[in-house]
DNA sequence: TCCATTATATGATTTATATCAGGTTATTTT
DNA sequence: AAAATAACCTGATATAAATCATATAATGGA
């Protein structure tokens, strides 16, 4: 893990995707003159479910899991951040320890904004702090609508919208398909999912088989999207 | 349902368990000017999934049920609320249409605030703007839990803790047990928890058998927390 | 009060999916 | 390169829970 702390926010690309993005100079500068960046290599952890957050992340580049560890052992992945995105606001916010722990899942370059000079900033700044609670309120109607996903849906249903989802974040375009450009172990889709590993695999198979999808390595390449909607969808 | 004006913010006895309870006289008397107290019967709606919010509710008395509904048309119960809860800002600081519906299950007075003096006192008070968002950010994780939950325990497992969770926030003592007291169809508890109606009914009439819970009527008694407590664990 | 409707209950059956077990194929590590 | 480890695959089996079917009890309306 190495620290630098070139590259001002000023100057980030990937502030332009970020809940940054209209933050004017002097604050950004703030911002900036307090962050470190630290680049993280595949398998590290970000931080750990139950401990105290100190500030946020942010995603420069580079994909890293949040995920919650279930009485069973098992891993339920709430959400894969990808550049732009911001970790660990909610922990902040709510005062609270964090209730998932992230791990790098892709090589990263992260920067870490302690909580001082993000709180001050929220403060002084109530367009920026009205973004962060739409942001909030708007994973609040995500979560609520994976909960009704996962008790109401079948397994077959949640793994097409997985691929979905997948496709639109980390989509990449080829010969009329796209290609979600992520490496996921089939452990970590049935985390996603929210089933067994087995059942990733025999599902994955079947929809190769039936030419929703195709494998490109480790990647998988959605080719009919439409199909893959179809049966995600309840009787359809 | 009939609509009054009396009762003002400021004398309302379940303003002290809202996230009203610290704002300065003045900014609740906006509030209160603006607001109206309106009587709902059981069964009414508060507000229909997808329309846009128009403001906030704040529940004087009663209990109300926040649910989606499935593509299957089952009814996934995200939250009772019940005195001093608040409805309906996440939908309105995530300037989106409402994620899910609101109906009325115990008779009830709610207080509508309308969406731009609620919006104004969070910008003037940053501290009760604070409180907002810290609530905002809880309930992220305790969504993240439930969908974990939801994916890798068991119905009886949840069932159990459904029943531990119904019991702290509308327990009454009685006999050195605690008595739910609220009236829920099988129904909805099996939306509350995610399964089939009939398997809450079988589960409950186990969960009897095994003089964990006991019936007064349609209300539950919890005669032993611990069992259940342990039932609810996995492996326990 | 009777009728209709809804809620509860319970048994039988089916089905999806987890689990277990035994493989092969990829990756790391030494 | 060989050995060790991890990832993937496939089949067999077990099981939780949904669904279907039907009966009884409770509730609400006319």
């Amino acid at each position: 893990m190495s620290t630098h702390s070139h590259t001002p926010c000023e100057l980030c690309a990937s502030r332009k995707q970020s809940m940054f993005s209209d933050l004017p100079e002097s604050q950004l500068c703030t911002i900036s003159d307090y962050k470190n960046l630290i680049s993280h290599r595949k398998g590290q952890i970000l931080y750990y479910e139950g401990t105290k957050p100190l500030g946020i992340f942010c995603i420069n580049a580079g994909v890293v899991k949040v995920y919650k560890t279930a009485s069973n052992g098992k891993e339920q992945i709430i959400h894969l951040a990808k550049k732009g995105d911001f970790l660990g606001y909610a922990a902040l916010l709510s005062e609270e320890n964090y209730t998932n722990s992230a791990m790098i899942i892709e090589d990263a370059k992260i920067c870490f904004v302690p909580k001082e000079p993000f709180l001050n900033t929220l403060l002084k700044n109530t367009d920026f702090f009205k973004r962060v609670t739409k942001q909030l309120s708007h994973e609040i109607g995500v979560m609520e609508e994976r909960l009704t996903d996962a008790t109401q849906k079948s397994i077959r249903e949640r793994l097409a919208f997985v691929l979905l989802q997948l496709a639109n974040s980390y989509g990449v375009e080829g010969g009329g398909n796209q290609k979600i450009d992520l490496v996921l172990s089939r452990e970590e889709i049935a985390g996603i999912v929210g089933t067994a590993t087995e059942s990733v695999i025999r599902l994955l198979s079947e929809f190769k088989k039936d030419n929703l999808i195709d494998m490109d390595g480790k990647k998988i390449i959605v080719k009919d999207k439409r199909g893959l909607a179809r049966l995600s969808d309840f009787y359809a």
